[in-house]
DNA sequence: CAGGGCGAGTGGTCCGACCACTTTCGCACA
DNA sequence: TGTGCGAAAGTGGTCGGACCACTCGCCCTG
């Protein structure tokens, strides 16, 4: 036996859990055998089936619903990459520019997307974000939130799932609170309002070019200035 | 009372190992307590504190040393997003289209950034991919395996991590082997060759432009196909 | 026929035991 | 004195069983 390699149990279970579904054994929306019953026919202990499942609930395969089962959920993209929001979460600053230089690549286009596809209620939506946004008595802190809100929303109305899940995991609040403190330092506010204001604009224009230039000077300046700190 | 809202044991273990990381309690490389230890230090079981750590193993944020111990990984981008890559191992055609419209997004941008950053040496790699895959006797599968490795080394020129990771979750070899089986029997396999030849050669001329252009033609290729077959 | 309650079934959590693997340290040997 | 090996301690891996919390459906009651 020149075997070698161990693979752990809760791992082998994993794998034939996929297999079940890629077979088409249960299919998306549909309820897996029990956690008891998945360790007899496996062969594996229920803990270790229950970490089995812990994973692939992690990786946005399965949901839980206590006392009811566990389901296979619809497997979309936004599904999937839910978890994958940990990245801006934990991530540090080289990498974060690494980051937005993936976002810069990708909100222009998203944007222009938008400016096709957005309908009225949409714009709506976004034009009151904006408004809020701009009120008095909001803390950079809060800035931070809406402005993902806003591109969020934005993104969101290039009407593809898989596009805004990406894109939810390349921002996050935390991050964008720092980086909303740190530009209100240098009084950059009203600047970034104004950007906000002129993507608006070019999706109430309906202008994909425009939105897509103003969509790209907005990440621009804060990658910029992200830089700038970094290297000084 | 009216709380109401009862979080599972393991996902507040979750929650709190996220903390200590965040908090710089232990750092990228450096060993967690013990099962045991945590399990103490939770107050939760050890199972509990095991799914906690199963889940951000799957997350790519810990890794597990038989024996040797937990330890938290570097957080490189490319860590965190390998578990992204089942999303193009389950879905399915309607989710595919939206996949190929994000790459048609990022692989133009990458492919441009890589004119301007590839070294000779990758550059020659390159080459010689193209030169192995338009050799006979390979089959089309052989040819869908290709073409990725042409589009993930292509995209590491542009030497951002990030990027290649959030690339390679868009990619996937089953995928490519279907595509490229498509392909052929359209006799557009030549085609397909000559899109790559194309921007290798861009990439050889330093041309940012150009390499952006070919790139974005051979996905829009790729994607037309597609949506050309998913909708007759 | 409608409402409510009870019970079976499911996931959630805990405990304790033992196995497999890694690392370390000290002892015996050269 | 140096070195290599083996035992032991410590770590994750797995198991089994017990009990709790929650959901759902059946059945009894009115």
């Amino acid at each position: 036996m020149v075997e070698g390699v161990r693979t752990p149990v809760a791992q082998r279970a994993v794998e034939r859990i996929k297999e079940m579904i890629a077979d088409g054994e249960v299919g998306p929306g549909q309820r897996l055998p029990t956690e008891r019953e998945l360790s007899a026919r496996l062969g594996v202990s229920r803990g270790s089936v229950r970490e089995a499942i812990r994973s692939l609930t992690t990786l946005g395969v399965l949901s839980v619903r206590h006392g009811a089962g566990v389901y296979v959920t619809a497997l979309r993209p936004a599904d999937l990459l839910e978890a994958f929001s940990v990245l801006a979460e934990v991530s540090r600053d080289e990498t974060l520019l690494e980051v937005l230089q993936v976002r810069r690549m990708i909100e222009p286009a998203a944007t222009a997307l938008a400016a096709a596809r957005a309908t009225p209620e949409e714009l709506d939506r976004i034009g009151g974000l904006l408004d809020r946004m701009e009120e008095g008595g909001r803390t950079t802190a809060d800035h931070g939130a809406d402005d993902l809100g806003f591109h969020r929303a934005v993104v969101a109305c290039a009407g593809n799932a898989t596009l805004s899940a990406v894109h939810a995991g390349l921002s996050s609040r935390t991050f964008n609170e720092r980086v909303w403190a740190g530009l209100a330092d240098e009084g950059l506010t009203d600047t970034l309002f104004q950007d906000h204001r002129r993507v608006h604009e070019a999706l109430l224009a309906r202008d994909p070019e425009a939105a897509g230039a103003a969509a790209a000077a907005h990440v621009l300046r804060v990658e910029r200035w992200l830089s700038l700190r970094g290297g000084g």
